[in-house]
RNA sequence: GCGGUUGUAGCUCAGCUGGUUAGAGUGCCGGCCUGUCACGCCGGAGGUCGCGGGUUCGAGCCCCGUCAACCGCGCCA
């Protein structure tokens, strides 16, 4: 017989009945009667009861078990009376008596229980985080990103596409984030950089005739987390390909993830119709760039029924410039109630408030109710409730000023008003392309004009584009949204030296700094550069929709904490002065 | 860096308007129990109420400061 095992927990049925098996796992419950003693024998496949009576020649070794003490039993096989069996599980038709028991690996008491589903504080289970992997939940999700990847890579090469690695160790790359420094010992006083992305290695690989490439790869930045972000490290499925346009991208890459949704959504409806939708409709019409589209709620701007009108504060704000009214339908939230909760919302996100106009029937027919509809008459009001194309029990929020200000807060209001209304189809996985990205967006502060996302896309219409007002060019630069979130962000690059320089001109970069920072690829772009483009999709995002989880540490296996900490591994920590003494390094101490 | 929320037993939490010895569930320890599968019953141990200061006859509760965690803003090509 094998050392630990003869079968997995998950194994055993009825046909084993009669058979002498060894298990091993961990104790996930014990339920002690005194005379006879129940253990739920779990391990990665599943769980199988296992129990001992005096009958058992361990049976007082068996009574000292406790929870998650890893253990091996030698028993046998025995079928449940038919009163008995556990239909909740595969192996519930059978059990097995024990007649041998190794303790393997003991516990101490638990700082947090792998059985039941109770919620614990994030500290407690990442500082303890091989006992919270433990559990089902974790277990699923893991298990489900390790099937996401694997499919990912198929679906891939399926495609033609081979997967490249490319370094780790390598040069700063100033354009976006912080970087995380790697000290040189060889180089005193020089530092490599963790790469932010693949994004100029990959640029490289198509100069080199790659063609087709892809990557699972890390991404590091040194930036503050969020909940759908992690901080230090992430994975994005990279992908770049030559001699395409922005479309070519989009239809290659739509059915690997419309595909990985399919495979993995457990059933929820996936739309294979996949808008594109400008950046500033979306911004028009969801106040975000990346659009939840199961709410059916669409912005639009009404600014012409109030210019002027008896809504004193609306028409004032439209006197000035750059200014406009934006109004938020929302089909069945007619009441008092909900108008004034949705209000009180607006204030706890730092506006003035959200004016509003409901429908209500009233006898003879339809009233519109609350304080915009009296200032501004029953006209006015009419012809916006025809433009938004409202009914009796609906309502309508009002925002106003210039869109900047108020666009985000609108935003929310509108995913607020949808969630309420139970006019989010929850059972969905709903994406559109973003396209049409400005290339440059001005400093309302300096005046500055900068590179609004990222210097590396072609500005549509070339060169010729360039020489025109930058805050009117549009990259072929593109998002992916699904849900509320951003899976992809892409480009079609900019290959052409002389472009791309005049591209960096515009933003306050000349040819030296442009060299400097981008000298790799820069350099490599004037040895006959293909035209390329491609995207990277967010690997931990799209683990997190599948599994349903609004928290990106979720789905990571040992991720930091809201402080880039690892408390179970205690990083970051201070090095040895011997290390320091290598590296050239000498610690500054905290300042004030 | 800023804002919000939270911090009470190993763990999850309750604790009223400031008032006697700070509670529950779970886990742990001991006892009983031969059919449970969230087993049940009895008993026990376990507390720097995050930390420091203040107000008060009296503070888990009020005030000031501070630390930590999470969520958000900034940031994230």
């Amino acid at each position: 017989m094998h050392d630990y095992r003869s079968h997995t927990c998950a194994e055993l049925n009825a046909s084993n009945v009669g058979e002498t098996v060894r298990l091993a796992g961990w104790v996930h419950r014990v339920r002690d009667h005194g005379g006879v003693l129940f253990i739920d024998l779990r391990d990665h496949y599943g769980m199988t009861q296992v129990l001992a009576d005096p009958d058992s020649p361990v049976f007082k070794q068996v009574e000292e078990v406790r929870s998650e003490w890893c253990i091996r039993i030698d028993g046998e096989v025995k079928a449940r009376d038919a009163s008995l069996v556990n239909a909740k599980i595969p192996t519930g038709e059978i059990e097995v008596f024990v007649r041998d028991i190794e303790v393997l690996g003991a516990s101490e008491e638990l700082p947090l229980m792998v059985f039941g589903d109770q919620e614990y504080p994030e500290e407690t289970r990442l500082r303890y985080r091989f006992l919270d992997l433990r559990r089902e939940q974790m277990q699923n999700n893991m298990k489900l990103r390790s099937d996401v990847v694997a499919s990912t890579r198929k679906r891939m090469w399926d495609k033609e596409f081979r997967e490249y690695q490319t370094p780790i160790i390598t040069a700063s790359s100033p354009e976006g984030a912080r970087d995380f420094l790697v000290p040189s010992r060889l180089h005193p006083g020089k530092f490599y950089a963790l790469p932010q992305a693949p994004q100029q290695f990959k640029q490289l690989l198509m100069v080199s005739g790659f063609d087709k490439y892809f990557q699972i790869a890390p991404c590091f930045r040194d930036e503050d987390p969020r909940a759908d972000r992690s901080p230090t490290d992430f994975y994005q499925l990279d992908v770049e390909m030559s001699f395409v346009t922005q479309s070519d991208v989009f239809a290659t890459v739509q059915p690997v993830i419309q595909g990985l949704f399919e495979e993995f959504g457990g059933g929820r409806k996936v739309d294979s119709e996949w808008p594109e939708i400008s950046y500033r409709d979306a911004a028009k019409w969801y106040g975000t760039d990346k659009p939840d589209l199961r709410n059916p709620i669409k912005m639009q701007d009404v600014s012409e029924h109030f210019r002027g009108s008896g809504f004193a504060i609306f028409a004032k704000i439209l006197e000035q410039d750059g200014t406009e009214i934006r109004a938020i339908p929302a089909p069945t939230g007619g009441s008092r109630k909900f108008c004034d909760r949705m209000n009180a919302f607006a204030q706890k996100e730092g506006l003035p408030g959200m004016g509003y106009i409901f429908w209500r029937d009233q006898g003879e027919g339809m009233e519109a109710a609350g304080p915009l509809a009296k200032n501004i008459g029953p006209e006015r009001t009419e012809a916006i409730r025809q433009q938004l194309d409202l009914g009796v029990g609906d309502a309508a929020f009002f925002l106003g000023g210039k869109a900047k200000a108020f666009e985000t807060v609108a935003g929310k209001a509108r995913v607020t008003i949808g969630d309420e209304l139970g006019l989010t189809d929850k059972d969905r996985f709903a994406f559109a392309w973003i396209v049409d990205f400005p290339i440059y967006e001005r400093d309302e502060e300096t005046g500055k004009i900068d590179f609004e996302h990222n210097p590396f896309s072609m500005p549509q219409g070339g060169m010729d584009a360039l020489n025109g007002d930058p805050l009117d060019v549009l990259g072929y630069q593109y998002d992916l949204a699904c849900n509320g979130y951003e899976l992809v962000s892409g480009a079609i690059r900019n290959h052409r030296p002389e472009i791309m320089f005049k591209a960096f001109e515009i933003a306050g970069y000349g040819e030296d700094e442009v060299r400097k920072r981008f000298g790799g690829m820069v350099n490599a772009f004037r040895y006959g550069a293909p035209p390329h483009g491609g995207c990277a999709l967010g690997i931990d995002r799209v683990v997190m929709l599948l599994a349903d989880e609004s928290n990106i540490r979720e789905v990571m296996l040992f991720p930091m904490n809201q402080r880039a900490e690892d408390l179970m591994m205690d990083a970051p920590s201070e090095p040895t002065n011997e290390q320091l003494r290598d590296l050239h390094l000498r610690v500054l101490p905290p300042e004030e």
